[in-house]
DNA sequence: GGGATTTCA
DNA sequence: TCCC
DNA sequence: TGAA
């Protein structure tokens, strides 16, 4: 098993009164392991060199009853670890490539358990500042977000790229449980409840979250009342919290993406529709930020200036309701609004569609595998010292060497 | 042992 | 945490 | 540091 479960089951023995070495000797009496056949671990036995006739080989499933019950228990068959089951049998039941990028995902999901479960520890991992943790459980819950049946054996997984031992251990617990007992005390810890409540401020990150934590904030009422000076963003988030954290289905925000057939004359747009949407009273609060790619003969290029080159206005909407209530007449919802030059158009629309893990994965592609680097605007070649253009989606996943995966189904 | 999306403010 |  |  790997260093930290180690650590935390060696932590866990001792304090129930066992004594748990660090590594083999002649004290030692029974030797636990996790997802190892009776093969393997006599093989890593010989290898010690030590005397081991009479040593016990047992699964974890021993070690965490004896915990249960604070004192080892009897041994039973279920509890020696088990000679290898015809294992290379079925080989590989769904091929799945390892990239999120080159495999189509669509909303049906047949392991929402074990997704859940996965997305849970990716969350809190990000809420800790853990982002290589975070972003391996995000690809994990992803590659069975695209596994065409639900899984129900962990014999299903053999294969399966980015699931290793600590994912598939939560998948096994999910199958023999129905829960996840990390993912279950997890959700329920005071820090990831409060760090989860403090990041759905718009404005507020892991950081500031935890560093509120620490001052005993857990509330937004405690928040409020602590006489933080709030940025603006901070502000209009903690003002419309309940508006803007509505969106758990149908996604949080709308994103519209404007252009103009005519190269150059998108300039100065942003600054229009900015002011006629202030006029109508639409806008409840708005940053507006620029673009810093300038299209030349042979691609983008750094302009001289861009004073007026607007690209991006994050902003929240105030939208009259339909139905109208007595006390609330309208919501707030945000919305991002993107001008973009005709030739950065389909990169636009590509990076601004999504699924963020989406994104990340075709970006890591480019640069991993194709030695090109993606972005919003423009996508160059490391290798040709150049832009490669595109008008369409379908052109980028080309110059990518991707097979074209349609909108609906990048939500990995 | 190192990398994990990229860009803007 | 997983992979190279 | 936070947002997309
Ligand atoms: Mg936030
Ligand atoms: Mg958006």
């Amino acid at each position: 098993m790997g260093a930290s479960r180690r650590a935390f089951l060696s932590q866990l023995g001792r304090k129930k009164g066992f004594q748990v070495e660090d590594s083999f000797s002649d004290c030692v009496t029974h030797v636990i392991s996790e997802n190892n056949s009776r093969d393997e671990v006599q093989q890593w036995l010989k290898s010690q060199h030590k005397d081991h006739m009479s040593v016990k080989l047992l699964d974890i499933s021993w070690f965490t009853e004896s915990m249960r019950a604070a004192c080892p228990v009897e041994i039973l068959d279920k509890h020696k670890l088990q000679d290898v089951q015809e294992q290379k049998e079925e080989s590989v039941e769904f091929l799945i490539p390892s990239y999120a990028c080159q495999r189509r995902t669509s909303l049906e999901n047949h392991n929402a358990s074990f997704t859940d479960a996965l997305s849970l520890l990716a969350e809190n991992a990000e809420l800790n500042n853990e982002e290589g943790r975070a972003v391996a459980f995000r690809r994990a819950a992803a590659v069975l977000k695209a596994f065409p049946v639900k899984v129900t054996s962990t014999a299903q997984l053999r294969g399966l790229p980015c699931l290793g031992e600590h994912s598939q251990r939560v998948i096994k617990d999910i199958i023999e449980n129905g829960v996840s007992s990390e993912a279950e005390s997890t959700m329920h810890s005071e820090r990831f409840k409060a760090l989860k409540l403090l990041t759905g401020i718009f404005g507020v990150g892991a950081k500031t979250a935890d560093r509120w934590f620490k001052e005993g904030i857990r509330s937004l009422t405690q928040l409020v009342n602590s006489g933080h000076e709030l940025k603006r963003d901070q502000q209009a988030g903690l003002e419309h919290y309940y508006d803007l954290n509505q969106g758990k289905i149908t996604g949080h925000d709308v994103d519209f993406l404007i252009t103009h057939p005519d190269e150059g004359k998108e300039v100065g747009l942003m600054p229009k529709v900015v002011s006629w949407l202030t006029a109508q009273g639409f806008l409840l609060y708005q940053k507006t930020t620029r673009n810093s790619y300038l299209e030349k003969e042979d691609g983008p290029a750094q302009p001289s200036s861009n004073m007026d080159r607007f690209e991006r206005c994050l902003s929240i909407f105030k939208l009259e309701k339909p139905e109208m209530k007595i006390d609330k007449k309208w919501r707030a919802v945000r919305v991002d609004l993107v001008v973009s030059p005709m030739s950065q158009f389909a990169f636009a629309v590509l990076g601004w569609t999504g699924s963020k893990l989406f994104e990340r994965e075709l970006r890591r592609w480019a640069g991993q595998v194709k030695s090109m680097s993606l972005s919003s605007h423009a996508l160059y070649d490391n290798k040709q010292c150049k832009y490669l253009r595109a008008t369409s989606e379908e052109e980028i996943f080309a110059h990518l060497g991707l097979e074209y995966i349609p909108p609906l189904e990048r939500n990995a």
